[in-house]
DNA sequence: CCTTTTTATCAAAAAAATTTGATTTTATGT
DNA sequence: ACATAAAATCAAATTTTTTTGATAAAAAGG
């Protein structure tokens, strides 16, 4: 990956590199929609999700890795089960508040 | 593409394909470098941006395509000369008011 | 220890986005 | 009409992301 941008400003570079990480998460529809999942059932499962979103497994579970990589969401293994959660501080941190509902957990 | 998302709400399905195509043209560090400068700077052509930004006309031309098609800057045009401008409302319709100054333009 | 269940990982294939350099379009001045 | 200048467009090459199907890892129960 080509990654010079001719900055004075190094540290500009560096913010603008993780929100472009982070905007990649969210620049997907099966993505959204699972934080729209998320945003109306505070823990779900993995099987539960593979029913609701209608995926194969192997594909929701890389969706997930891109979102928890980016920190919009959390993990929590118990026992061969893992259950997922928003994380509610980061998308609040990037998202209006207009987004509210749909793609952010505290509303209204 | 693959566009079927087996939602029982359509207009849901609609929304987040739209959103995908927002923050598909977030995702990346020269577009945001790009809105960035526009919040400096209100009204900036493309000549002076090809300096500030360091890259190819025709490549330039690209990128301010992608963040015109998400509705994110204006263009307006003088003579063989393009201005673009921040789209303030759609900016702050997206994004969290913590991100002024870095790509929202209303600031503080 | 063996089997089953849940989830993650992997490599190859497919699809989508970006870059590049050339060309075209549009307007301006001579 | 011609030359120049700014910006947009285009097609081909490159790079990145996503999908797919198979396999591996981890835990639980018998």
């Amino acid at each position: 990956m080509e990654n010079f941008i001719p900055f004075t400003d190094l540290s500009l570079a560096t913010t603008f590199s993780d929100y472009e990480n982070k905007f990649k998460a969210l620049a997907d529809q099966k993505r959204l929609h699972i934080l729209n999942l998320l945003c109306q059932q505070k823990k779900i499962s993995v099987a539960e999700l593979t029913e609701k979103v209608g995926m194969p497994q192997s594909k929701l579970s890389y969706h997930l890795k891109v979102l928890l990589d980016a920190n919009f969401i959390l993990k929590e293994t118990q026992g061969t089960w893992s259950y997922y959660t928003i994380n509610e501080k980061e998308i609040n941190h990037i998202l209006s508040p207009e987004l509210c509902c749909l793609f952010r957990p505290t509303c209204c």
